[in-house]
DNA sequence: CTGATTGCAAAAATTTTGCAAGCCT
DNA sequence: AGGCTTGCAAAATTTTTGCAATCAG
């Protein structure tokens, strides 16, 4: 579906906004790239991205999504938890939440496209991504 | 703009689901009611709670959260920092949010109505609720 | 080289839990 | 009265910070 960027071109984000690529950011991002509709919490990625760098410690996974959420490559969402969880923050997010069970479906439509059109308009934004959750129970759970 | 339910049709709602009405929860529906536009953090909660009702220990504002989360009167949404905030759960929200200095407008219309319908038979939701949100850079931050 | 970045360990902050006492119905 | 709820304090988690050592450019 959404075409993503590749690591190259994130790589290349960090980079033009000044930024050194290490091997800690570049784990991170690799894990967080390896999966378009992955919902990682921060322990998620040390675990992942220790698999590729087994020296990187904790505190540089916070730093690094922060850091990536500000290069607006990433965005925490509320998944069900207390803890955050990150999503690639290109383009739109289209999510079917249960409150039951907590299973997201993702959908592929959305007229967001229009609307974000006339909210530039009105309000003077730019806008570059958006995020649709509907909430309910699921088939399941009904 | 949305029409509220009043502090006491919650409290209704709380009773029909057999739970009690405690002084606690009282405070705490009463600050989540007050605002509705309010998006406030646990901490936050507290804080204002306890001038309603001084003895409110922090784990009971949790558990409250929680509760009225379960009763679908709040949703928890992350918007920018790593602790949630809780927000009313009826109907829809719609934000428009710059990632440059978090402000967040609201904005009146939306079309998930629509989309809404045939996400219901396409998966066999049922839904009650939806959160819209645009992410960019507001007029000033431009 | 040189400042940005890291990992570590310690500090903070947030969230959860156990439990006796208290309150709602 | 009886059981749900509470506040407290302690445990568990999660997040942030300070700093010397290291690394990318």
């Amino acid at each position: 579906m959404s075409t993503l960027q590749s690591t190259d071109h994130l790589i290349e984000r960090l980079r033009e906004a000044g930024y050194k690529l290490t091997p800690a950011r570049l784990a991170v991002l690799k894990v967080i790239n390896s999966d378009d509709h992955a919902h990682l919490n921060p322990t998620d990625v040390l675990a992942q991205a220790r698999k590729i760098y087994p020296k990187l410690g904790r505190a540089t996974v916070y730093r690094a999504l922060e850091l990536l959420t500000e290069l607006r490559i990433l965005r925490p969402i509320y998944m069900g938890e207390t803890t955050p969880r990150f999503i690639r923050a290109e383009g739109g997010h289209h999510h079917l939440v249960c409150n039951e069970c907590g299973e997201v479906i993702e959908f592929a439509e959305c007229m967001a496209g229009d609307l974000s059109q006339s909210l530039q308009e009105e309000f003077g934004f730019e806008i570059g991504s958006h995020l649709l959750e509907f909430y309910g129970r699921c088939r399941a759970c009904k």
